[in-house]
DNA sequence: TATATTTATGCGCCATAGATCATAATCAAT
DNA sequence: ATTGATTATGATCTATGGCGCATAAATATA
């Protein structure tokens, strides 16, 4: 599973993809990432002012990790239609 | 380039390295970012409380995206070596 | 070494994230 | 349609990020 992103938009669609991936309610990645399920669900709606902290306790839960790169040109429009 | 990253600590490594691969100051950065350079300063440092906005809006700046992925399992170690 | 430039940090203010709780709204199963 | 499960959202409270300013501290340059 691979996700590009480039807002914390992208970043709520990708956590809720690999969630769901993962058949996990979010009550049940709440318990594994010690986040709150209510913060989850903000998180993965897209909440812009979402802690980098955060990201990560839920990444961790969820066996992520992120690869910072410079922006792919041409491809990048084509590989979000994807996702 | 490309960096992995598992916590707020290699983002702002990440964010670092890149500004000085393109010759920039902290200030140059603000500018362009829109973010203030006291607070690009705290990213780099790895502040964990880092807003996932702000990260967008200096990877913007930086033309920096991100690749969410499955966690690399026994090269991480090796990976982070580089970096 | 002296000077210039860059980065880090203290301060006050305001908006808000996350915790915590409750529960409305939505979705899934029957 | 009904029931159960899951997700989203409102309310309150505390801590804090980012702004905006100033400047100390660190680094780079001459």
């Amino acid at each position: 599973m691979k996700n590009l992103a480039r807002t914390p938009n992208d970043i709520g669609h990708a956590i809720r993809q690999a969630r769901k991936a993962k058949k996990l309610t979010q009550k049940e990645l709440a318990e594994r990432s010690g986040v709150w399920q209510e913060t989850i669900s903000k998180v993965e709606n897209g909440l812009s002012g979402t802690k980098l902290e955060t990201v990560f306790d839920i990444f961790a839960a969820l066996d992520l990790e992120i690869l910072v790169q410079g922006r792919s040109k041409g491809s990048a429009e084509s590989f979000e239609d994807i996702f």
